[in-house]
DNA sequence: CATGAATGAGTCTTCATTCAT
DNA sequence: TATGAATGAAGACTCATTCAT
């Protein structure tokens, strides 16, 4: 049903999959192109065939994995009905996929964050989209009542990607996992729930 | 009492000092070490009679920046009896900092998550130190019988470390502040102590 | 009569015509094959089935448009009868070829002097042979007794080339051509007449 | 007298020689930054403490040395009383310096009619003013009713210097060299000065 | 201690050329 | 013949580090 990638896609894909390899290993910095091209198995020259030079290739690398992350995460959130539970959710989606691609991961953690002039405009754009599902759940909670409506959507999306990000990255580096991943997903998503909900909510 | 800085110390601090700022400004690898120097007022070669190589300013930098951290931290919140507003008085403290000296914060913000083999070792060492303030606080909080048993410290001071960290970030980054520093401080520790405290107590 | 070009000839030519003018825009260093092909219209890979390399282009560019223009040069030279008037002609031949042909003849200002061990040869060949109509003009002058015998041609060929060369390559370059290449033509070629005849027949 | 040159002036002047051999032997786009700095004797990278690039080094050299050659015709020059014997030894002057700097000759020649962008600003210029030597001789002596007014100064000054480029790089191609430069000097001088003189002086 | 000129290893990138289709 | 994707050798340039002064 699906096509079969054509010889360009393939290639295309097998350096961007290179480059998270290398990447995610040494550091964007620390990586040289003939590093990337040996593990795609391609000449150096073949590249800049695909890509307009080492930059491109992380930025590209951002395009396109947020865009699949965005998706998977709004369509696993798309199954939940209840506000609370789709938070959890999220929670639940984020660290996992962290275990999943950790090279991927290991990457967006850092290079978001670095000030390079062509990261900050593209990245940000995408990864603001990636936190608006968490504050659009927000602000219907509050529109519901469910939610205080003292917090800031804006602010508190950030918190909670924040708390996750390095919640999994501490599972990441630790070298025997005492705690799962969900059992971490649940006990951060259920502070972060408990603390946002009407107080009032909670007497009945 | 204190002796005066001799000339050595002050161009010690004067390198670090132009450090901090030029890694704040091109993150570490686009900096040129000559950049240093010249903001410093001292000749290239003179950087190296003070410091081993360019990794190991970085790491000079962290070593002595992140005791100061500490130690400000641990006096802050000192003066504090109650737990809970201990955790309020972190999280503002915290984010206080990042506002105080936004150029030692943006190289904090990455480089501690740079994976180079040299940060992990030693920088851990002195992260671990500044999280657990926060999670002897969550312990003695058990403890005592303040906050539910079932929150893993550690994972939450991770947690709540992220969630400052990254809520700190988006403030940096936004042009205009809509809101205040010290209302997200608040707004996190809310969260977060509602979020861990037992129900029993919330009753009465 | 003549036989319509194939294919082949066709294909020939249009890569020919096109490294004119792309060696004329940037020099030989600076042109790629690849914008020589698709100024053509042609596939890179077709400039090889007509072209050894690179560099065969150019020596074959030279090879055809020297042999055009020296055919061209003799034809025009052959209507004339008076040895003088065969100089002027030669002299306005060569400066108009410069207006109709201008990236042509840009290329072979700079080319022909190239000291590439490839061009030396062969050009020089071509360059000599053109050269050759200047010299024997001059020759059976001084053997008439109207060009004095002191005059050595071989030297003096050269010296009119590059006084005609100079002063085309100065009109190209003019943003605004206050003086005529015709007129330009005139002078030079009269001086260089009057320069050289006897003495004597002007007294009569 | 003369200061010694320091340390620093000395590398320029040797980094520049070394060009002026290397890129006479291969031509400037033949010629490899690293084969200057063997043959100058100097790492790599001091290239770059004393120019900007490797353009900047052909520009450079221009800039110096059209300069002196300038001032050394200009002086030359200056000896001579009568206009016609200055025009005699400008031929003189440039020939020999074409022997006398054989490489910086077949560099100037070719480099001159390069062009490349930077070149075209800075060394017309110079070029120009070299010209002007010629061109003003000229018009003196159409002042002085010696050379005929029809004549375009800035024409045949170009002319009188293409002739001489000529004759010179055909001498230094010849592998026997039949006839003197000096001889040649004089041909070409005697020709331009006889074709341009006025008529009614030499009835007398 | 301080300097800063010099070093040269290290890398990105280009582009002529090839060759499977 | 024609294509154009792929190759990989080559070279300009940078910059951390050294060391003679």
């Amino acid at each position: 049903m699906t096509e079969l990638p054509t010889k360009t896609e393939d290639k295309h894909k097998r350096i961007l999959q290179a480059a998270i390899k290398v990447f995610a290993k040494n550091g964007f910095y620390n990586s040289k192109v003939s590093e990337i091209a040996q593990e795609a198995g391609v000449a150096d020259g073949t590249i800049y065939l695909y890509f307009k030079n080492k930059d491109d290739i992380l930025i590209s690398l951002f395009e396109e994995e947020m865009e699949k992350i965005i998706q998977n995460m709004k369509q696993e959130i798309g199954k939940e009905e209840d506000l609370l539970k789709k938070l959890k959710m999220f929670a639940v989606v984020q660290l996992n996929s962290k275990k999943e691609n950790p090279d991927l991961a290991a990457i967006m953690e850092v290079e978001l964050r670095q000030s390079s002039k062509f990261m900050k405009e593209y990245v940000n754009m995408k990864f603001i989209e990636y936190l608006k599902i968490v504050s659009s759940i927000i602000k219907e909670g509050q529109k519901k009542g469910i939610i205080k409506k003292e917090v800031d959507p804006t602010i508190v999306s950030r918190a909670f990607w924040g708390a996750l990000d390095e919640v999994a990255r501490f599972w990441v580096l630790s070298p025997r996992k005492k705690v799962s991943l969900s059992t971490s997903a649940e006990l951060i998503s259920d502070i972060f729930i408990k603390g946002m909900v009407e107080a009032v909510n909670r007497k009945s």
